[in-house]
DNA sequence: TTGACAATAATTGTTAACAATATTGACGTG
DNA sequence: CACGTCAATATTGTTAACAATTATTGTCAA
């Protein structure tokens, strides 16, 4: 029986992404297929296709016969980015109060996951928490059951957090934790209403948390960005 | 300067997308590389790209070492795909009112399309019909000004498509133009709960009018399936 | 020192060839 | 006639090589 692919390049989908979130990618750095290759052993067939499908998401840029650049999104665009966003995560968490109302939902991995929020702020930790709120949107989504949506959001997630790393002051309060639990809580209660403006406002807050005046244009180098 | 890549792979998307639109690429159709590659001259690569992009989108289906397939949407996946269609396409409604209300929105486009489906509503002309009643969900979006919405609603409409061809024993009515025309008007007068509402029951009825016992496991060959 | 220009190096774009796998059809056996 | 086996064919997976383009470096003159 044939097996469903799972290649190599959505390996480097899953590392650009990683790496956003951690952020050590940073806006506007270049990649090159050879470095890649070089540095896990992979084909440079499979680095393009990889590069390919962030290129198809908006997560890199590319240009003809140029490396391929990791985006830096505008203004506009990051307000298009938390558009978008607001209008899957409202429907995401429509649909998660729908499931609780039916008993259907398993909120442990996400108290779990709050929590662990909860920790690191209070450790200061804020590299890891602003790992973890990413997580937590898209956990979320993850528990609709519906890959189209899920799909449709993974890419909004990095871009969001190449958004907070041009424009954020301060990235520790950018995904605020006690929004996330003030979420939860509100679907917890099967109150729809209070949890679709619980999402909206926390997304329009962290729209809002951002300088759109510090528009930094460094270009780094890679090296060792990946770990 | 450098300008903004636009590749035979793309051609190839389009390809596929207006074929499957226009009923002539059926679901689970085999698709090789070559085949495309002598049909339109384009190379093994770029075909390849192509259908790289279309599987990531869940229109095309890939297992190793096989051709790929147009998808066969189960009727799990047709309620998934439309419950995220919903999602986005709420959001478009409520976008267009909001742009209607600041006098920001040119209809005329739309409009237009409306009418269109109208004569060919009266010529009987079916095919045409479906085609156009298609576009008429994308331009809304498009109409947004946001890109990353029209992505994530982009690989959802012919994936509907394809779910009509298997489960709508009479495509005709499938997508009811008059109800585009009910949303239109919602819009025009700023009735954002009515547009709301009309975009919903919309949407709950083509997968209503959808009968997912007939599940037709015809398999085809390609030949002139693309013109 | 600075700018323009040329030569070199590095990177991407494209094609072709070969290997691995799946599909098809023929054949033989029960 | 049905079924499984095996060979032949067709298709995909992978790699490598070469061409085209860009980025970098170095030189020279103002």
């Amino acid at each position: 029986m044939p097996t469903i692919i799972q290649k190599n390049p959505d390996k480097v989908v899953d590392l650009v992404f990683e790496s956003i979130l951690k952020n050590r990618l940073k806006p506007g750095i270049k990649l090159s297929e050879i470095s890649l290759q070089e540095e896990f052993g992979w084909s440079r067939a499979e680095v393009r296709q990889g590069f390919d499908k962030l290129v198809g998401s908006g997560v890199l840029i590319h240009k003809k016969n140029q490396s391929v650049r990791v985006a830096k999104p505008t203004e506009i665009e990051t307000r298009q980015i938390y558009e978008a966003r607001k209008a899957i995560e409202n429907s995401v968490i429509m649909i998660l109060v729908q499931k609780h109302q039916n008993n259907e939902l398993d909120l442990r991995d996400i108290d779990s996951l709050v929590k662990k929020e909860k920790s690191l702020h209070q450790d200061n930790d804020n590299a890891k928490l602003a790992r973890l709120s990413c997580d937590f949107h898209l956990s979320l989504a993850e528990l609709c059951d519906n890959k189209y949506i899920v799909e449709s959001l993974k890419p909004l997630i990095p871009l969001s957090a190449l958004a907070a790393s041009i424009y954020a002051d301060n990235e520790s309060n950018f995904c605020s934790f006690t929004e996330h639990f003030e979420l939860i809580e509100a679907i917890k209660s099967n109150d729809l209403l209070k949890a679709s403006k619980a999402i909206n406002s926390h997304l329009d807050r962290c729209v809002e948390s951002l300088d759109f005046n510090l528009k930094t244009t460094k270009n780094h180098n890679i090296s060792h960005l990946f770990n």
